[in-house]
DNA sequence: CATGAATGAGGTTTCATTCAT
DNA sequence: CATGAATGAAACCTCATTCAT
């Protein structure tokens, strides 16, 4: 996840992460079967681990205003947490092959139909007003999950101080 | 910029590049220096036409709504109608080399710069209330400039329609 | 084809036939696709050049026996004067893909068929008796054909006299 | 014997040979030296076996007809049977190491040798006539060895028919 | 301005073989 | 007797780049 945060897929090479993890190159092969392969499951993980913690968090039972709230301080935080993971998985799903990229692809739609749940019973309910439900969901998301491409640990804001202030323009 | 936006930098090759314009990979070398220079070039040239675009469109004199609304209109349908060359930028800056990254870098900041400008303005006269402009200027361009990645031209939605949703996001 | 015939086409490496013709291994793919679409044309080329050759000498008019002794000369003489190329196409033709190999099992069926025509044409008129003639003529071809197996120039024996010696034993 | 007739030496691996009988690749290396020798000594048990089943059949005090008639009985009924091991005799003894071909050569010289005996002496007592019993001596044998390249079982003739039929051919 | 042929570095992958357990 | 993990050499192939023409 690292090297391939760091590198990108195409420019990560099987050597530099055998060096990483103190074995021959060719000794990768006896964990994984090709470079693609263990790029969708890395990215497959990612995303069902994502699925898995949006409902241990997100009580479907609550009010959406409190599902939204709580949504934007899981997702947020997620990605602040597993911000290398989360970028990999930003970045580098273009570089999965047709059939392992619609794999993922339909596993992202799942997650995102979740938050246009939320989105949609606060408008049924009056709760929230927007123009249009599945961009308002998108630009929800885009605004949360961008947070990958500029944090840094020891930056001015403590992850609680972005909860509120993400929270804040979310319910905006 | 369409080979570069289907397949990236690293998984484009000249040959690709050019076929697609008709003539010998080799005779490319008549008009560029490097691949590395031809994304440079690209990267550089997209950047500071969206300054002077910007500056053409958004009227320092006018006050900080006006000109958020105008530099949503802007920034959104620059980016819908140029979503190729912006993708490009968006994604294959990390291609670059260490000088190159920082010298498109820096002419991001200028950009950045004057949208937080436009923020900190209303923040000033009290027009916007946000709690970190600095984070709302980021959440604000990475929900904006997301659209890229999702906009597929005869979609449900008119320029137009996007501008109207999204100034109202942008608002709120 | 040399270097086919002495290594075979798993133990050849592109090294070598580079090595051979004295460019880098990388440059061979200035003329080829790959290793196996060489093996491929080789061998297609060799069998439809046998094709040509067997209609060019054997004259379909004549009577059997007349026709079976061109044909004796002719295949005789073909595998001993390019006895490298034809061993190639007997002991590699099996390292073919599937699809290839398909392609020249058919060329070589023609081939089959013609040989199977003479034969055919000898018992029908009486001048040949074989018990089974399907089974004659795979015998007849193998039996010449495996002349590359030990032919060696210089050997005790002219080209000539091996041409009597198997139109002897062919005929009988 | 299975895998090196369907793939041949170069193609064939060690874990494809493991899996076939059930253990991992490096157990093998509990039963076998090397992968060469693996194919050395397959090579020479299946020629020590031809040439013992030769002396068992042919009974060196006949009459070279009935040798000639054994003889082909014997090699033809022998290489149908043993069509898979015969096959990789004929096919990868050129993937043996020099030392190891000229051990399994020299066996073979034998058998071949032996065959020869048969043409040789039906020539002395006139019972034969060839122009040359060298060359006759090699066609005889890979006529009839040749079978192991086409013949399927359930095919159209019974073991019995292609004796009688190869048998005819051969005295002729 | 165009080309074809060449290059060399490097990439992923395969495979026989080893070895501690 | 079996194994899983490791290895290193080597294989095919790709690609940016060069250069004489």
């Amino acid at each position: 996840i690292q090297l391939l945060s760091e590198h990108g897929y195409g420019a990560m090479n099987l050597r530099m992460l055998a060096k990483k993890v103190g074995i021959q190159a060719s000794s990768l092969y006896n964990y994984i079967d090709s470079k693609q392969q263990l790029l969708f499951l890395l990215c497959e993980e990612t995303t069902e681990n994502l699925l898995v913690e949006f409902d241990r968090t997100v009580n479907a039972a609550d009010p959406p205003a409190d599902r939204l709230r709580k949504f934007v301080a899981f997702h947020l935080g997620y990605h602040i947490v597993n911000r290398k993971q989360a970028s990999v998985l930003q970045m580098e799903i273009r570089s999965l092959t047709a059939k392992n990229y619609q794999a993922v692809s339909k596993l992202q739609r799942l997650y995102t139909d979740k938050v246009r749940g939320i989105v949609d019973s606060g408008v049924e309910i009056g709760a929230f007003q927007v123009r249009d439900s599945e961009i308002a969901t998108f630009a929800l998301l885009q605004m949360l999950t961008a947070v990958t491409r500029w944090y840094r640990p020891q930056g001015r804001l403590s992850l609680e101080q972005l909860v509120e202030i993400y929270t804040d323009l979310s319910l905006g």
